[in-house]
RNA sequence: GGCGCAUUCGUCUAGUGGCCUAGGACACCGCCCUCUCAAGGCGGAGAUCGCGGGUUCGACUCCCGCAUGCGCCA
């Protein structure tokens, strides 16, 4: 910080914003769309990004949650340019800034006990007024303090608010919004034990840091007229806002862990991708045109601005967020997405051992169409990994009908004799078969596909077979065969 | 309780006074393609634009109330 680079930037006039999480879980999906817009929005002006880690709470905060915060950004591709910076490496800068306000008397210390808190606010509420702090310790004599300070009440320090006027936040997605400040009271700016609390922390900071543009969740928009208060009072310029909608669950409520996977990671792990996360992430507030929905990332940097963000709240459908995973799984080539699938294989036991890259891409080429999570390649191609299981209806319904047992007799044979074992060639195989024996293709393919699958639905049968190799299909087809003539 | 924000198909949204008998996407339904399932193509159904008043020759679009939802503070 302090750096000639910043200074160099800022007589630039470039933008600097930044995303402010709190490390006490995982990387919420809330969170993670104003990271991206917050990304978005320096890439697209040429600005920076900075990541800082809101870990006053340190109760609440850990070491791993911070890790996990980190590898969901780099993972979805967000990567800062200064960062990632914590709140509790500079505790010292909270107290200058609230011993200046002390000195200056915009703000001071309080002894209310909680049940003085209490007591005041029951009584505030039988009058039928507004419960707000009655600003009591700021009228303290020195007497009075001091008589505090040897009963050894730990001392909060709050911000006096103007109550004259009103305070305006020019919101660049919700115009402006006005707030009576007597409507505000002197919120607690430092607690008893020292830590400051939000809304004093993030202005110092985003002062600190030179941050030009706030950009933030809507939960955030009733506590800026308090934090605009304190950029005044320090005698500071205050950036520019805008608070996004939020994110809500199927039942319209803030989206919270009771709805389900709200972490970023939990939907890495289910397997989607983090282009089709980013694309639909940016499309739950933002939109270009009317008819556009598939976005890269290069794309939404080029198209993004804050003009464009709406102004409702929006629900978050994982339904929609499947089909656009399905959409990018198509869409990248099999080469990467044989890059994608194997870590999901390996975790599913299953063993690579023995298969090499042309396989993989062939498998994974005539699985694409059939996957919209990364972990469909598992059910999908269990059959080449292990041991067939054959579904019982499916013996029944294709392995015990009258013609199987000679169609398999036939097809095994067939199948021997095919020069080169691929799918172009078995495919004219059996389709051979179904003429010789007056059968329609398909009841020459259904009961072969039961025999070496198991089910009767699957990925393509020839290919399936190819995938196989002939030793295994082979086989697979003659202990099918002993099922289908047990017909008791 | 006070303050604030929001309100277009089930969901995400387009729409900034006439282009809207409201457009697109997901989901849903049907048809085509087809070795199953998908993918893909074509088509369908689906929104009295929260309600009530204004303003205007004309309101989804502007103004005012109400209702509902959500958020923040307490």
């Amino acid at each position: 910080m302090g750096s000639g680079e910043e200074q160099e930037s800022l007589m630039r006039n470039e933008v600097r914003v930044r995303f402010a999480p709190s490390p006490t879980g995982y990387l919420h999906i809330g969170g993670a769309r104003t990271a991206l817009f917050n990304w978005l929005f320096a890439r697209r002006r040429g600005g920076k990004f900075i990541l800082r880690i809101e870990d006053t709470d340190r109760t609440r905060s850990t070491e791993e949650a911070i890790a996990q915060i980190i590898d969901s950004m780099s993972w979805l591709g967000l990567d800062w340019d200064e960062g990632p910076f914590r709140q509790t490496d500079h505790l010292e800068k909270y107290a200058k800034a609230a011993d200046r306000l002390l000195g200056e008397g915009k703000a001071y210390r309080c002894y209310c006990t909680t049940e003085e808190l209490d007591a005041m606010r029951k009584a505030q509420l039988e009058r039928k007024e507004t419960p707000m702090y009655d600003r009591r310790c700021s009228r303290l004599t020195e007497e009075e303090r001091r008589r505090c300070e040897q009963e050894g009440r730990p001392p909060v320090i709050r911000f006096y608010l103007p109550d004259e006027g009103e305070t305006v936040v020019h919101d660049h997605i919700r115009g402006d919004v006005s707030f009576e400040n007597r409507h505000l009271d002197d919120f607690i700016m430092v607690r008893g034990d020292g830590i400051p609390t939000y809304n004093f922390a993030v202005v110092v900071d985003d002062h600190d840091m030179k941050v030009t543009h706030v950009i933030r969740g809507e939960d955030h928009l009733s506590n800026t007229p308090r934090q605009i208060q304190v950029y005044r009072a320090l005698g500071w310029k205050e950036p520019e806002y805008a608070h996004l909608p939020m994110i809500l669950g199927p039942d319209k409520a803030k989206l919270s862990k009771r709805h389900g996977a709200v972490g970023v990671e939990s939907y890495r792990n289910q397997g989607f991708l983090p282009e089709s996360m980013v694309n639909y992430l940016a499309l739950l507030g933002w939109s270009w045109d009317e008819k556009t929905t598939i976005f890269s990332k290069d794309e939404l940097i080029e198209k993004f601005s804050l003009e464009r963000v709406g102004k409702t709240a929006a629900v978050f459908d994982v339904v929609k967020l499947k089909w656009m995973n399905g959409y990018y799984i198509r869409e990248i080539s099999p080469a990467m997405l044989v890059d994608r699938v194997v870590p999901f294989l390996e975790r599913a036991g299953y063993d690579l051992s023995k298969v090499d890259r042309t396989w993989l891409e062939k498998l994974v080429s005539v699985a694409r169409e059939r996957m919209e999570l990364l972990t469909d390649i598992i059910g999908l191609s269990d059959f080449l990994f292990t041991a067939v299981k054959y579904d019982p209806e499916a013996i029944d319904k294709v392995l015990r009908t009258d013609n199987a047992f000679d169609v398999l007799g036939r097809g095994r044979i067939v199948l021997l004799e095919v020069a080169e074992f691929k799918h172009d060639e078995i495919e004219q195989a059996l389709r051979g078969v179904a003429e010789e024996m007056g059968l329609k293709a398909k009841q020459v393919f259904q009961p072969v596909r039961v025999a070496v699958t198991g089910r009767t639905v699957s990925l393509p049968l020839f290919e399936s077979l190819e995938l196989l190799g002939r030793e295994r299909a082979i086989d697979r087809i003659a202990k099918a065969r002993q099922l289908a003539v047990s017909t008791d």
